[in-house]
DNA sequence: ACCTGAACACCGTTCAAGT
DNA sequence: ACCTGAACACCGTTCAAGT
């Protein structure tokens, strides 16, 4: 019978969740659907398109109906969602993020095309919204794979000891990450008498160079 | 004459700024060094070790003296000076991500201890401290790779139209994200009347799960 | 102590040729 | 249209043996 792109996509799937990312090669992922390495380079262009894919299939469930909620919310939610489809698969995060930088995952553009509505109603202008969405997105790709690496270390037998700070309550630790990211989001649109706050005066986008 | 430890890493360094990170391949390194592969295991015990000790090379300009500065500037000052020495060597950025990720560079190890000291003395208890912390380096990290594969992308030739917003003003869109990282801290930090912002109360440490 | 030689067990990608 | 066979040009790591 036919190889199709979604079955070489659902195998790949299955070896990164059961074997990690390192097993996770064009050549054993061939073997395992019975077919010569040269097949799978008729449906994807090169290993990156199909690990885009990958992660796009890891992020399906990310993406929450999240449309409803106020701005603050919505972004918390996308956040948390996104952290438990990364954990949900072996190495996950790590997939995703090398995907992100490479910027071939559409779950990914969508992700932060919300992230960047939310902020926009936040109150930040276009161009800020957009870089408000990536900080987030920086966040939580970087807090997860750091601690899935960790959830790793930890099920092989030794987690270095003094090191439990770093393991205990990750769902509280996120949390907190996230909240810094809200509250910096909230201050810059929050005029109160002692805090010197300011509206959104955004970046000047292009033209000059504000910083030292 | 004998090779040092001190000579790999310098040859090393040479090779990843001068062809980028895929090239810096143990193999093609003992070729440079005109020794054989296996030397090298002499040296290091193996490759992402090798890899540390050249994130440690590039990283040295990146812990700045600041102890004398207000907790804010401090951690501007730290962000910006990271942010440059990543920049300062072809694929800076995602080699010492990747060194991150598996923990074994002693100078990001170094400028965690001093940005914690910042949030320690922005008000945050020993715990959500370093969590800030990890905070700032991930958005560092994160931005960084993202800036420096579109300069790559930029200078090899084709830029996407359309995204221009995404290179222009690298500066400012940098500062935006510190600004909002800074702001989130000091909204923990600040009771004003109308925000609803209170003292910290941290994180439990490792009991409950405060999350929903 | 420090390095070579040689092997082991792999990679991603291409492309003429087959069906 | 879809895939095989076979090659090209590599990898990281180990380890007996040499000096």
């Amino acid at each position: 019978m036919q190889l199709h792109r979604s079955d070489v996509v659902t195998k790949a799937a299955h070896i990164l969740d059961e074997f990690g990312i390192a097993d996770l090669t064009m050549r054993r992922l061939a073997r395992e659907l019975s077919v010569t390495p040269g097949a799978l380079y008729w449906h994807f262009a090169d290993k990156q398109e199909l690990l885009g894919a990958v992660a796009d299939r890891i992020l399906e469930p990310a993406v929450p109906d999240v449309a409803a909620l106020p701005w603050a919310q919505r972004i918390s939610t996308i956040g948390a969602a996104l952290r438990e489809a990364l954990l949900s698969s072996t190495d996950g995060a790590e997939l995703v993020s090398a995907t992100f930088a490479s910027g071939r995952s559409a779950a990914l553009a969508r992700i932060l095309d919300l992230l960047a509505a939310a902020a926009s109603d936040a109150g930040f202008e276009t161009t800020n919204a957009a870089l408000a969405a990536r900080t987030i997105v920086y966040y939580v790709l970087g807090f997860t794979v750091d601690e899935q690496s960790r959830l790793q270390w930890d099920a092989a037998g030794a987690l270095p000891d003094g090191q439990s700070v770093l393991t205990s309550n990750p769902n509280g630790r996120f949390a907190f990450g996230m909240r810094l990211l809200v509250d910096g989001m909230s201050a810059q649109h929050t005029v109160s008498p002692d805090d010197g706050a300011s509206p959104d005066e955004g970046v000047d986008t292009g033209v000059t160079v504000p910083t030292a």
